[in-house]
DNA sequence: TAGATTGTTAATCGATTAACAATC
DNA sequence: TAGATTGTTAATCGATTAACAATC
């Protein structure tokens, strides 16, 4: 039996298995829309796009919050995973960068939806400081430490271009953000106390071409 | 020794290497950028983030492109790494879905650069169908599928709302794209046949969120 | 030759899958 | 009780790491 320490969470969650989390939290907010109140990890794993052993293998991890011969009770699950999530607490988020994809992120209502505010946007174009986007006044980079430590921001995003990427990683990393996620085309460093996590889209679409490829080479 | 067919190929890369080979490309183009002519799996480790173990083994699956006791020579390997991930052919995309976050895809310069070419932009809204965004007329989603054959549209982003995500990736799939990009928070269900990637970002963000949680519940 | 660095092997580690006992 | 479904165990599979022989 794991042992769980009193404030409830678990320990050692393995990182395969966090990352799917998310996916099982949006597959059971859809069952709770369409007031489905109860579940099984046959559906449930269907819903999210993985195999039932695989589903009840990752919230084991997380406690034991089904009944066996009945399933999940969908709200207490959705529950649990949020807490093991960390989304009890709102994070604050500011988005450096506000280009075109900056813009597209600060408009986002998706985020909102899911336990996160955006609290600031920064970025070094004096051009661009000053605007308004999305209910927000667009701040110079100077004032990023600032931000984050008055405004208790604890997640950074990077939106700017390959260049300027790294300075503004350090930047976030210096003002004490826990963790990063970069849209950047570039390799970042960060200590290893900060959590980084980077999105390319144009390597997505690279390692979709490599399976492309692969068809067209093999005729089929 | 890996045996390599006569087209040039290697069987078999595993799925965790190709997923690392577009960060090796971005870093070799930046060696190249910099006019470094040679370079080691040390210094191309540190440059993609990864491990000079990890580098060579995933090398290896593509073939012997290094010389034991001098490198690499930085323009022949990123020639065979881009060759390894298909990119000899430039890929032509449409995008599906002109929001914001359409909007931002449409407009990023990093597509053509690295191997993509987008050929058209579709929309579900008449509102936008026939606007111009990126110099391209928006159209409608009736003409999805005329437009994959007619331009040889080999892989389709899905930047709509959730609740449109899988019809439009239905309507993809039956035009016969070989890949679907998306970033629709919403799991999307394909044939074995199609290559089926996904952003989201505010699953990317719930990640971190888990790790912030763990570090303030640790007190660290 | 001596030094450097790759490509590969073997060992370790982590993730997934399948099967089933526990139990509702 | 009989049927259903979880939570867990054990087996399999794949990925990473470390070490070193090959070789430039």
């Amino acid at each position: 039996m794991v042992i769980h320490p009193t404030n409830g969470a678990v320990r050692a969650v393995p990182p395969a298995t966090v990352a799917r989390l998310p996916g099982y939290l949006r597959a059971l907010d859809a069952l709770a829309a369409e007031d489905v109140v109860t579940t099984s990890s046959d559906e449930l794993a269907v819903r999210a796009g993985v195999s039932p052993a695989q589903l009840r293998k990752d919230l084991s991890f997380l406690g034991s919050y089904g009944r066996r011969g009945v399933g999940y009770d969908v709200a207490h699950l959705s529950e649990q995973v949020g807490v093991a999530l960390g989304l009890a607490t709102q994070r604050r988020v500011v988005i450096v960068g506000i280009g075109n994809l900056g813009h597209a992120l600060a408009n986002y209502s998706g985020f909102a939806d899911r336990g996160f505010a955006v609290v600031a946007l920064v970025d070094a174009s004096p051009a661009v400081v000053g605007t308004t986007v999305a209910g927000l006044v667009v701040e110079p980079l100077d004032q990023l430490a600032d931000i984050v430590t008055s405004r208790d921001v604890s997640i950074g995003v990077i939106a700017t271009p390959a260049a300027g990427a790294q300075d503004v990683c350090d930047a976030l990393v210096q003002a004490g953000v826990a963790g990063i996620l970069t849209f950047a085309p570039r390799a970042l460093r960060v200590p290893e106390h900060v959590d980084l996590r980077a999105v390319d889209v144009a390597s997505e679409l690279q390692i979709l071409a490599f399976h492309d490829a692969r068809r067209t080479a093999t005729g089929a």
